[in-house]
RNA sequence: GCGGGCGUAGUCCAGCCCGGUUCAAGACGCCUCCCUGUCACGGAGGAGAUCACGGGUUCAAAUCCCGUCGCCCGCGCCA
């Protein structure tokens, strides 16, 4: 016989029909067995007027005939005829995949990693991002960006700085990519609009529950802008439109969380970092330290003041400082210890970064100096810089930190499949 | 790196402050039995823990002290 898929059934009603899935749950009223079983399409319950010998996790074929059943909360069901083991599980579940909630700690959650995935609300957060990532090359390429992958096996540092891990590569030291930024870059002077989906690699020792040491990086770069407000409202139309196919698509996955997607306004909130301190220290009396650009509890209070003022989960911080910044971003010609560079805060956290960046030769040689960065290993970059590069500027995008916030998730590790952090390197 | 916290059955946890009838309680899961409409099924019974490890204080330690190991969180850095 022929398998049926789960979502298909209610269209065989009155017929015999073979689901093959794995059983979820069983309810043993003595006489009468109640069946939930799952495959890639749904769930759907099965009665068997019998005794059968199976096990909660047992991946089975069952025959028998799909009927209309208002008992079940499903309305739907399968009277059960015949069933036969494909693949028995042998050793108990360490825990109950069963119930509506995992209610498991973080440790546990990961290092039983291959199970904890079958439970359909943590799956429900992976299909979220299936649909976010299918929307992100959906509305790029509608945008006119070609899609690019860049090596993640570099030959330098891309941005300097010690927060990036060294491998072997034959006879050489390699390190790996903690940005594509400069292939991207270099793109544009042959695509114009490039994006790319592609795991970056972060050799920092935080203790957070927003870092990990693996993620992937949603990125953009585009030419011929005319000002960073360019790559603003690009990234504004491009967050709208996948947040509406998530809200579209995803709807069965956000109601597990109780989750109601956020809107995204039109002109998502645009407010300079120097406002947002003072705005932090006026409104919420919280000065943002002078030593950095903003801390945490800053980017919190303006996701707060966003809210408030603007009923927005959305904000663009601007202009930050030129010292904090990496050296191809570009100074403010208004205000020389400023850049026309941005983060986007969502629900008070930071989840891109973008700027302009400097596209002629020589300002970058000078910017370089300034910051007293040597151009050991990035030749091949600069050296495109003599060729006329269009005006140009580009974003970074934290997938899973969207997915985090989106579904508010208390820790990123739960929206990566086996993620990597500075204790964790199996499964 | 700095600071804070946690470690008790397979899982989630109570007990720790104020050491002693609690030879560590409960829930889920597991095993046996009962139940023909459950949907977090219900009911009866049962097994399962050298209280992370090592040392100390004490008549007495899961509980107090010291050390070790493991993990989590905040900050820094960033997406």
């Amino acid at each position: 016989m022929e398998r049926i898929l789960i979502n298909q059934i209610e269209k065989k009603e009155g017929q015999k029909i073979m689901i093959k899935g794995r059983i979820l749950n069983m309810r043993n009223l003595g006489n009468v067995v109640f069946l939930i079983v799952q495959d890639y399409t749904g769930t759907i319950q099965v009665v068997f007027a019998k005794i059968i010998e199976v096990k909660i996790g047992d991946s089975v074929a069952i025959e028998g005939i799909a009927k209309k059943e208002p008992r079940s909360k499903y309305g739907f069901e399968i009277q059960g005829e015949n069933i036969k083991i494909i693949s028995a599980t042998v050793e108990d579940l360490p825990f109950d995949l069963a119930k509506n909630d995992l209610n498991l700690n973080l440790p546990t959650l990961l290092d039983y990693r291959t199970l904890s995935l079958r439970h359909p609300k943590v799956q429900a957060i992976f299909k979220l991002y299936d649909i976010f990532l299918k929307g992100y090359e959906t509305v790029m390429r509608e945008e006119g960006f070609t899609e690019v992958k860049t090596p993640k096996i570099l030959g330098a540092a891309t941005e300097g700085g010690a927060n990036f891990f060294k491998i072997k590569y034959f006879d050489k030291e390699a390190t790996l990519a903690q940005s594509p930024q400069f292939y991207k870059q270099i793109m544009v002077g042959v695509f114009e609009r490039v994006f790319e989906i592609g795991s970056t690699f972060r050799a920092e020792p935080h203790f957070t529950t927003r870092h990990v040491n693996e993620y992937i990086s949603l990125d953009a770069e585009m030419g011929y802008i005319k000002d960073f407000y360019d790559v603003i409202e690009m990234l504004n139309k491009v967050i709208k439109r996948i947040f509406l196919m998530i809200e579209k698509e995803g709807k069965q996955y956000l109601d597990m969380y109780n989750i109601k997607i956020s809107e995204v306004p039109d002109s998502i909130p645009r407010v300079k970092l120097s406002e947002i301190r003072k705005i932090a220290k006026e409104k919420y009396n919280y000065s943002i330290p002078d030593d950095t650009d903003i801390d945490p509890e800053g980017e919190r209070l303006a996701g707060k003041y966003a809210k408030e003022e603007f009923n927005s989960d959305f904000i663009f911080i601007t202009h930050y400082p030129w010292k904090e910044k990496p050296f191809y971003t570009m100074q403010s010609k208004e205000n020389p210890e400023e850049t026309y560079g941005f983060d986007l805060i969502y629900k008070g956290l930071e989840i891109v970064t973008g700027s302009q960046r400097i596209h002629t030769y020589k300002e970058l040689i000078e910017n370089m100096k300034k910051k007293k960065i040597k151009p050991n290993g990035m030749e091949f970059y600069l050296e495109t810089f003599k060729f006329a590069m269009p005006p140009h500027g580009g974003w970074g995008w934290g997938s899973e930190r969207t997915i985090q916030q989106i579904l508010e998730l208390p820790s990123i590790k739960e929206a990566i499949l086996f993620p990597r952090d500075v204790k964790r390197l199996v499964p």
